[in-house]
DNA sequence: TACTCTAAATGAAACGGTTCATTGCGGCTA
DNA sequence: TAGCCGCAATGAACCGTTTCATTTAGAGTA
C-alpha cells in the first residue's frame, strides 16, 4: 500500500485532464479560463479533497499572510486586551497572527523575532521590552514592516503608535492631589522601560508642583504577591505613610488589593488606590476600583492601519500616533483620613 | 539600484567559494564537513547576515514546526490560562503555536481550521465549539495528529484530554445540598457542549438524591450582562427562588456577581454562588469566592506530551486522558438562611 | 482559402532551501 | 605503480505552488 499522500494541484490538473497552470488560474479565480474545464477542475479538486498547499504559495509569492505579534507577556489585562483586538482585525482581511511572548527578557525577545522574521512574516507588531536594540536592529536589517506598540515613542526607524504616558500621569496624580493627598507611591514593575520613566518623571513633576508637603515615593521590581506584600506594608508602617498608591498595571493592582486585605487594610479609607489597565474584576471589588482605561481598540486599530498601509507598499515617512487614556473614577480613590486643603486640578 | 533581497543561501556558498549543498551541510551543522570550509561557510553567512527560509526548508521537508491551537475565545479565564499554558510548553523545543478563536461558532471554527490545515500545521490542538462535526471531518482526513480538549470525550479518532464534569459537578453540587441549599440554579452559555450536558445531568442527578424537596433549575443561554442580570433577577424574586448559583465559567461568575451587586444582594447570605474556573479576582471580592479549579498545566501538559509522540511517528491505540478538578473553598458558599437539615457528602 | 487577431491553455522557470546519488581526491595497501 | 577505499564536496532533483512567455485553436476578415 502507498503512503496517502494529500493531492496536490497537479493530482487535480491530471484528473481534471488540464495542465497545472490551468488548473492554478481555475482555482484561483483568475479571469481567463473557459467554462468547460473550469467545471471540471473544481469538481476534480472536490473530489479528490485538494487543500492548497500554503507553504507552497508563500515560497512562490514571498508572501506568508501572517504577521507576528511579540508582547511581553499575557497575564496582563492590558496585554491580553490587547492580543485579543489584534486577532479581531486580522481576520478581516484573512491574515493570520502568530503570536509569542518575550517575558520582558531581551534575549527571549530577540530569539522569538528571529523565529518570526525566519518564518517569514509580512509584518510585525512589537511591544518592546525594556532593552530591545538588538531586537530592533535586527527587525530593521530585515526589512520588514513593523509597528512598534506602546513603549519607544521616538525611534525614527518605526511607525509606532502610543499613549500619552505623561499627560495621563498627571492627570492621575493631579486627581490625587485634588483629592487632598500629599504622599503618593507609585508601584511599578519595570523601571527602566521609556514607558515607567515617562511617567515616573511626570509624576515626580507634578507632586513637586503641588508645594514642598507633597512626597513622592517609587516601589519598583516586586518579585512576587508576597514580597510586594511585604514591601508594601514596611512601607505603609512607617511614620509619615502614603496616603495614595498608584498600581502601574492590572498585576500590581490585585497584588496592591491583595496585600492590603491581607493586612486588614480598607480602601479607600486607610489608603487611596488608583490602578493602570482596566481589569474585568474593577467593578466587582468592593469598593469599585478607580483606575485609567487604556483604549487598547483603538491601538490596535491604528497599529493595524498603520502595518496594513505598509504592506500596501506606502513608503512615505515614519507616523507616530499618540493615544490618550480615559480616567474611569470609581470608589477606591478618596480624600485622606486627616484632609489637607484640596486643590482644583 | 537592485532592490534589496534579502540573501539566500546561495550567496553564502557563493561567497564562501563553495556549493550550494556544502553550504546547507554546514549551516545544519552535518557531520561531514572540513574545518576550513566550515569556517569560510560561516563566515560569510555572518557577513551577510543571511537567516534561514522556514517557509523553503518546511517546503522540503514537509514540516512546518508549527501546532495549530484552536479554542472558542480566550475571555474566560480557563482558556486565557490553556493558552499560556501551551505558548510555554511548545517554547521548549521550539515548536511555534499559531492560535485562532472560533468564538463559539462552528462555521467559523471550520474556517480557522481549514486555514491552520492549509499552512501545514504539523499538529493540533482544538478545544471543538458545540457543533464541531465537520470540523472533526476535515482534521480526520487531513491526517494532522490532533489532540482534542476538554470537550467531546469520546470520539475514537482523537486522543483526547477531557475533565471528569460528571465527577466535579456531583461534588459541587454536593457541597451545597451539605450546607442545606434545596433550589439551586445552574447557569450556562452553551447548552449544546458535551461538557455541560454532563454537568447539567449529573447536577439534575445529585439534586434528585437529595429527596423531593430539592429543585434543580438552569439558566442558559445569556446573551450579554445586562439580559443575565435581567434574567436573573425574575428568578430570584419568584415565590421560592434558587438559594445558591453555580456559574459555569468566569465569565458568567462576573456577571453574576456584578448582577447581585447591581441588585443589592449580598452573597453568600442572600445567595451562594459557586463558580467553575478560577479567576485572578477570585479572592479580592468580599467575600471571596469559592470555585472549581480546573487543572490548566495539567491539561497542557498531557496535551502536548501526547501530540508529540504522534508527531513522533507513535501510531498505537487513541488515548483518552481524564483529569480531576480541585474545589477550593471559600467564602462565596454557606448555609441558606432559612437552613433546613443538612445532608452529609 | 489564407491571413490576422484574440483569447484560452500550456509548459517551464522560478521561489530557497534539503537531500542524496555521484564525483573527485588523497592516502593506504599490495 | 596500480588498485581500492573512504570521505568531502558537488550538483541536480525535489517540495507544491504561481507566473509568464509561448503555443494553440478558433473566430473573424478580406
Amino acid at each position: 500500500m502507498t503512503f496517502a499522500r494529500p493531492p496536490t494541484i497537479r493530482d487535480v490538473a491530471d484528473r481534471a485532464g488540464v495542465s497545472i497552470g490551468t488548473a492554478s488560474n481555475v482555482l484561483n479565480r483568475k479571469p481567463q479560463v473557459g467554462g468547460a474545464l473550469r467545471e471540471k477542475v473544481l469538481e476534480a479538486a472536490q473530489e479528490l479533497g485538494w487543500r492548497p498547499n500554503s507553504i507552497a504559495r508563500s515560497l512562490r509569492q514571498r508572501r506568508t499572510g501572517v504577521v507576528g505579534l511579540c508582547v511581553p507577556l499575557t497575564g496582563s489585562a492590558y496585554f491580553a486586551a490587547m492580543v485579543e483586538a489584534f486577532e479581531e482585525v486580522a481576520a478581516v482581511q484573512g491574515h493570520a497572527i502568530m503570536q509569542v511572548l518575550s517575558h520582558s527578557d531581551p534575549q527571549l525577545e530577540l530569539a522569538r523575532v528571529e523565529m518570526l522574521l525566519a518564518r517569514q512574516i509580512d509584518g510585525l507588531v512589537l511591544v518592546p521590552c525594556a532593552m530591545p536594540a538588538r531586537t530592533l536592529e535586527a527587525i530593521a536589517r530585515s526589512g520588514v514592516p513593523t509597528v512598534v506598540v506602546d513603549r519607544l515613542p521616538d525611534d525614527q526607524r518605526f511607525d509606532t503608535v502610543t499613549l500619552d504616558d505623561a499627560g495621563v500621569m498627571r492627570r492621575v496624580t493631579g486627581h490625587l492631589l485634588s483629592l487632598g493627598h500629599r504622599r503618593v507611591l507609585y508601584t511599578v514593575q519595570h523601571p527602566e522601560l521609556v514607558t515607567t520613566q515617562a511617567r515616573i518623571q511626570s509624576f515626580e513633576a507634578t507632586m513637586r508642583e503641588a508645594g514642598p508637603a507633597a512626597r513622592s515615593r517609587v516601589l519598583a521590581r516586586p518579585e512576587n504577591p508576597l514580597a510586594y506584600a511585604g514591601d508594601l506594608g514596611r512601607v505603609l508602617t512607617e511614620a509619615e505613610p502614603p496616603t495614595a498608591i498608584i498600581a502601574s498595571n492590572s498585576i500590581l493592582a490585585q497584588w496592591t488589593l491583595q496585600a492590603l486585605t491581607g493586612s486588614g487594610w480598607r480602601w479607600p479609607a486607610d489608603i487611596s488606590v488608583f490602578a493602570f489597565d482596566e481589569p474585568a474584576w474593577a467593578e466587582l471589588v468592593t469598593p469599585p476600583l478607580t483606575c485609567v482605561r487604556q483604549p487598547v481598540q483603538a491601538i490596535a486599530r491604528h497599529a493595524w492601519q498603520q502595518l496594513l498601509a505598509r504592506l500596501a507598499g506606502e513608503t512615505g515617512p515614519r507616523r507616530h500616533v499618540v493615544l490618550e487614556a480615559e480616567l474611569v473614577l470609581r470608589s477606591s480613590t478618596a480624600a485622606p483620613a486627616g484632609t489637607s486643603e484640596p486643590i482644583a486640578y
